[in-house]
DNA sequence: AGGCAAGGGGTTTTT
DNA sequence: CCCCTTGCCT
């Protein structure tokens, strides 16, 4: 028992033992949540004789999920195969295997991800004869999962958004259904379902957790709540972390709120704080906290850290991005050659991908080891997504969606046009593409008919051999008989191609040897769920490189140094995040959350003139700058220039330019529409450095300003 | 059906 | 500026 516990804080302790009923953990950025996490875990197992399977553990990502698994299994030398430690998604489609039948699904069903859903939106555009310029697939697809999520929000859209939302709703959600499909949001949706209709099923899952834990719950959306609300019995033992200061995921539905929805629908809560701060030095923590402060809406945390003052947090700014580049890598050079840094304790952080090209262009020049991380992931490459879809037509000639993706692909002269006369019919005879060829009476002509006849039987005899075939076999003999193989031939990147591919059947095999179920096409299934449901943060990782990623993809990771670059107003926070109140403080604390980060050394850069879209602008310091204690603070660059010429008071001026108020930081850039209170509304031609050119109405004509002149308002 | 040129648009993103 | 999509032409 004291094992369990030694090594912990007070309120790490308290955190362990509160066991019964509901206890909220505001744990603050490095207070050893995942730990508390884990010991709590096997605390409940070892201590108190929890059947490992009855506490169910949600985190967010897989990752999170398999490291508190692996901490688990280390701490009490048990298999972790049977625990229910996953995510929100592979827990439900868990249970959907169980019991989706009573919903009208197979329970073979497969999951599909955000882009095929984004497919299938502009397919049903185009069925319903709906311009595709009217309303951008992926933004109606946004609309459809939120509908889906919550289906009184179609109240609150105007026409015409609404009335598409009406049509392609119901018909994008028959389609699933009749391919037996379902997206990341029926996982969700569903099980809430089949626990609301079904009130056995919920006592079953009631009776079986026990104890209910949540991770990151700072980051749940409405249906994730309402979901865990459903799972928690009578019991209420249920036991949530979060810090709302390190919720960065509203824009696709996470709702802080729920934390003090929590608070409300279970009154007898215990609050426990995780103050205690073991990652950061005391001054990247006081910097941090000088930022986070500036959001209204939160909880005042007080965090403290034990490892000492540290270095100052350096600012550089340099004149070009150019400067600012070469700065980070001669700093990453000094960390390692002279302060005995490994690569991969350094990471640089940006709030947009775009920025990380100008990094790696000098990285390469510099030769120093880099990865980027979390751009194109294994699983959305085009061939593994290919053959995903075979897989998935073999195993139900039913999934018309994955039919559509890989009838011409390889080029089997079967075009647009007849599939889209095929869909007609099929759709006319009530029947999937796939039966639909081979029904009598077909409208299609012979030679068209001839070929998906072809095709048909290919997927027909390949379903044969699945039987009798080894699966690394078997994707062989489909790559060969599909013709797939061939292709890759022709393609100037098929051998990259064909390597990823090669490495999707290792993943089978691997996670076929995970499973022991005799029958094959369940094995199949389970498989493509694993894929359906993993990421990229899976992929494998590359050894001692620097890591480039974007300040979303570092949460929950930690560095010895951390740069965080652009650090503009325009870039971060982004322009359009600036005009929501709402907004800027996500971005706030998208920048506390990438400062918290660093253990040792905290670099925040930005440049003066930034190449944006083809053109050069002059930037302002990131107002998240100015934020932070002068004291904290060590300047370097165009900041030391400045700040060696003249006195100090003009060094504070220079960080916190507020103080001049005659000027506000109009971030105007070309095409924008303002009001100008003498000359009323206009547009914006151009912008250089502090001046822009706006047009007005004719009686003032095209004007040149000062941009950030406070008679000047985007509108 | 397929290849090339012009045009639009360019946060963040796990599952 | 650069990438991806679209549309037109062959």
């Amino acid at each position: 028992m004291d094992k369990l516990l030694k090594d912990l804080n007070e309120s790490q302790k308290e955190a362990v033992l509160a066991t019964e009923g509901p206890v909220m953990a505001i744990a603050g950025a490095g207070s050893g949540k995942t730990r508390v996490l884990t010991r709590r875990m096997a605390h409940l197992i070892f201590n108190l004789g929890v059947p490992a399977h009855r506490i169910l553990a949600i985190t967010f990502t897989n990752k999170a999920a398999n490291e508190m698994k692996t901490r688990v299994a280390k701490l009490l030398g048990i298999s972790t195969s049977q625990m229910w430690v996953s995510t929100f998604h592979s827990m439900c489609a868990r249970i959907l295997r169980e019991h989706i039948d009573l919903l009208g699904y197979d329970r073979r069903f497969q999951i599909i991800d955000d882009d095929d859903v984004t497919q299938m939106v502009k397919v049903i555009l185009k069925q319903l004869n709906i311009d595709p310029k009217m309303v951008k697939p992926k933004m109606l697809k946004t609309h459809v999962l939120n509908v889906k999520a919550d289906p009184s929000l179609i109240d609150d859209y105007d026409e015409p958004l609404r009335g598409y939302l009406n049509h392609v709703f119901p018909a994008y959600q028959k389609q699933l259904k009749n391919s037996n499909l379902v997206d990341f949001e029926d996982l969700l949706v569903l099980t809430i379902e089949l626990l609301k209709k079904y009130p056995e099923i919920k006592k079953q899952y009631h009776g079986l957790f026990q104890y209910v834990m949540v991770d990151e719950f700072q980051d749940t959306n409405n249906v994730q709540y309402d979901l865990i609300r459903l799972l928690v019995n009578e019991q209420n033992n249920v036991f949530i972390v979060g810090d709302e200061d390190q919720s960065i995921y509203a824009f696709r539905g996470a709702n802080i709120d729920n934390i003090r929805k929590f608070e409300r629908n279970f009154p007898k809560v215990k609050r426990i704080l995780l103050e205690q701060n073991y990652r950061s030095t005391n001054t990247i923590l006081k910097a941090s906290n000088d930022v986070i402060r500036g959001n209204r809406n939160r909880i005042e945390k007080n965090l403290f850290s034990t490892q000492g003052e540290g270095e100052p947090v350096t600012f550089f700014k340099g004149y070009t991005y150019r400067d600012e580049t070469e700065y980070v890598a001669e700093m990453i050079r000094e960390l390692v050659f002279r302060h005995n840094y490994q690569y991969e304790e350094i990471a640089v952080l940006y709030r947009a991908n775009a920025t990380s090209r100008a990094f790696e262009d000098t990285f390469m020049q510099k030769h120093i080891p880099y990865q980027v991380v979390g751009n194109t992931s294994f699983f959305k490459r085009k061939e593994i997504k290919d053959i995903v879809a075979y897989l998935r037509l073999i195993l139900n000639p039913n999934d018309s969606y994955s039919l559509t993706r890989i009838v011409n692909e390889p080029r089997r002269g079967i075009g647009a046009k007849t599939i889209e006369r095929l869909s007609i019919f099929a759709d006319k005879e009530q029947d999937s593409l796939f039966e639909a060829i081979s029904l009598p009476n077909s409208p299609l002509g012979k030679a068209p008919l001839s070929k998906l006849k072809t095709f048909r039987d290919l997927i027909l005899s390949l379903k044969e051999k699945l039987d009798v075939m080894e699966f690394n076999d078997f994707i062989d003999e489909l790559l060969v008989r599909t013709g797939y193989r061939e292709m890759l031939r022709y393609d100037d990147m098929g051998d990259v191609r064909y390597e990823n591919i090669m490495e999707l059947k290792t993943m089978i095999q691997e996670t076929k040897k995970s499973i022991e179920d005799a029958d094959k096409i369940d094995v199949l299934t389970y498989v493509l769920e694993e894929i359906a449901l993993k990421s990229a943060e899976d992929e494998k990782k590359e050894t001692n490189v620097v890591t480039l990623m974007t300040l979303h993809a570092a949460k929950g990771l930690e560095f010895k140094a951390v740069f965080i670059v652009a650090c503009e107003q325009g870039m971060f926070p982004l322009y359009r995040s600036m005009e929501s109140p709402k907004d800027l403080e996500e971005e706030r604390r998208l920048m506390y959350v990438g400062m918290t980060r660093a253990m040792e050394r905290l670099y925040l850069t930005n440049c003066r003139q930034r190449q944006l879209y083809g053109e050069t602008q002059m930037h302002q310091d990131s107002m998240f700058l100015s934020e932070i204690n002068i004291n904290h603070l060590k300047l370097e660059g165009l900041n030391k220039a400045v700040s060696r010429e003249h006195t100090p008071s003009k060094k504070r001026r220079l960080l916190t330019p507020k103080s001049t108020l005659e000027t506000v930081d109009n971030d105007l850039s070309k095409g924008d529409r303002i009001n100008h209170t003498a000359f009323g509304r206009g547009v914006v031609i151009s912008v250089s450095g502090d001046q822009c050119v706006i047009a007005f109405a004719k009686e003032h004509g095209i004007k040149t300003l000062l941009k950030n002149h406070k008679a000047i308002k985007k509108v």
